[in-house]
DNA sequence: CATTACCTTCCAGTAAAGTGAAAACTTCAT
DNA sequence: ATGAAGTTTTCACTTTACTGGAAGGTAATG
C-alpha cells in the first residue's frame, strides 16, 4: 500500500518541485492548490501526511491546519507548514498551531524527504515500524495481527513465532533444528517432527478463501531433506 | 506527574540555557555533559523526551541515538538533535539515523519550547491530549472521569493508569512486565499475575449496561501467550 | 515398489488466563 | 494514634485453549 502524501500550495512550479522530489522517494501525491481544496482532498482521499504552505488563497495554512486539527477524523493527520518567511514567530506559531513540522523555503530536497520520513515513522508506526510482510501476508508485531490478503488471521503463540521467523528471511531455508531453537529456544527437547504439526497447523490457519473463491496458495515450503522456507506460490503452468 | 526530558550536551553554558528554558516552560530537566551519561540516565530515569547534542566527547549525539533506536525499550523514545553546524548532509543525516527532529544552533528558545511541545503531542498523547478517546470510551485525564457509552464509571488508580496506557496506543499488545513497568513504575516488584487482576477488575468495570439492555462487549483482549490490547469487539458473524 | 520423508488427525497433558476471597497495605477522618 | 474504608496483592482454584507425541496416511525418490 503506498503512503499518500497531500501537498497544497497555490503556487504551481512549488507544487511541481514537491511532487517531483516527493514521487521520486516513492510517495503518491495528491495536490491541491488552495487550502480549501486541500480540505476536500483531506475528507476524500484520507492522505496519510499533509504538507501545507502557510500563504494561500482561500484559506491560510494557518487555517487549514487548526481546522483539521479540530475535527476527529483528522485529528492526528501529520501536518508540515511551509513557508517562504523564517521568521520565528511564523515557526513557533506554525508548530504551536498543531503542526508536527515546520520547514522554510528554500528547503532541500533531501531535508523535506528526512522530514517526512521522520514524521510518518513517529506519527504511524503501522506504516514503517514492526511490520512483516510477504506477499499477501502481513504480521504486525506490535498488535499481533496477521492477515492474509486483507482478511484477519488468529495464529497461537507457536504458529505466530513461528511464521514471524519465516517472515523475517523470506526464502530462506530452516531446518526443523534451527526453528526449535527459535521458537521454543535452545535447550528445550521437544521431538523435531513437533514442528511439522505446527506448520501443518500455520499453512491451514493461512489457506483463508480468496475473493476468487479458490482458497489461498501455500506460501510455506517444504524442503525435502533440509527443512521449511517461506516462498512465493510456484507458477506452474 | 511531571514530564522529564533528558538534555545530554557537553558545553556546560548550552546546558544551563537549556534547562533554563525547559524549565522555565513547566519540564523537568534531567542533565548529561557526554553520551555515555546521558545512556546511563535514559536506563535508569526513563525520560520522556530526550535532547542530544550533536558532538560530545566518549559517544557523539548520532552514537547515542543509534544506540537508542537499537534497543527494544528505547526505540520509541522522541529525539531532538541539536547542532552547531546547520549543514544539509548532518540535517538528513540526523533525522535518517532515527532523531524525530532536528535543531540547529544558535535556535530561538521559544522555537525549541514549540517542537518540543509538537514531538510530545505526536509522541506520546497521553501527557499532552487531556482527553483520550476509544470506541464508546471516554477518558479525561485532567478531571480523571472515565465514561463508557456515555456513563461515568468509577476505576482506582492503578486501574485507571492502566486504562490509560491501553488507551494511548489502542490495539498495540503490552506484555505483563511493560505493563507493570509502565503502571507501576520501573524496579518494583510485584507478581506479573497480578496485572490480571487488575485487568479482570477493569473489564467488570467496563461493562456496563447499554440503552439496549445488553452488557457492553469487553474492549480489552487477551493475546495469549503476549499480554493485553484495547480492541474494538471482533464482529463475528 | 520399497523406502524414506513428510502430513494430518486425535487427544491427553499442560501451561496460560480468569476469578473470588483473604490478607496486607494505604489513606483519611476522627 | 485509631479505626474505618478503600486499594492492592497474593493465593488457590477453575476454566480455557494450546501443545506435543503417537500413529497411520500420503507423497517423493531412486
Amino acid at each position: 500500500m503506498p503512503i499518500r502524501i497531500l501537498i497544497a500550495d497555490d503556487e504551481p512550479n512549488q507544487l511541481e518541485l514537491l511532487s517531483y522530489n516527493l514521487e521520486a522517494a516513492g510517495f503518491e501525491v495528491l495536490r491541491a492548490s488552495d487550502g480549501r481544496q486541500a480540505m476536500e482532498m483531506v475528507e476524500e482521499n484520507h492522505p496519510d501526511l499533509a504538507i501545507i504552505d502557510w500563504m494561500m488563497p482561500h484559506m491560510s495554512g494557518i487555517d487549514v491546519c487548526r481546522t483539521l486539527r479540530s475535527r476527529p477524523e483528522t485529528k492526528n493527520l501529520p501536518i508540515i507548514i511551509l513557508s517562504a518567511r523564517g521568521e520565528e514567530g511564523d515557526r513557533t506559531l506554525g508548530l504551536d498551531i498543531g503542526a508536527d513540522d515546520y520547514i522554510s523555503k528554500p528547503f532541500s530536497p533531501r531535508e523535506l524527504i528526512s522530514r517526512v520520513r521522520a514524521l510518518l515513522r513517529r506519527a504511524h508506526p503501522a506504516l514503517t515500524d514492526q511490520i512483516l510482510e510477504f506477499h499477501d501476508l502481513t504480521f504486525n508485531q506490535a498488535t499481533m495481527e496477521i492477515s492474509r490478503g486483507g482478511k484477519p488471521v488468529s495464529l497461537g503463540p507457536k504458529e505466530s513465532r513461528l511464521l514471524a521467523i519465516l517472515m523475517e528471511r523470506p526464502g530462506r531455508v530452516y531446518s526443523r533444528a534451527q526453528l526449535l531453537d527459535f521458537v521454543w529456544g535452545h535447550g528445550v527437547y521437544v521431538e523435531e517432527r513437533t514442528v511439522d504439526v505446527h506448520i501443518s497447523r500455520l499453512r491451514k490457519a493461512l489457506t483463508v478463501p480468496q475473493h476468487n473463491g479458490t482458497a489461498a496458495p501455500n506460501l510455506i515450503q517444504s524442503v525435502r531433506g533440509s527443512g521449511y522456507a517461506l516462498r512465493p506460490p510456484t507458477e506452474s503452468r
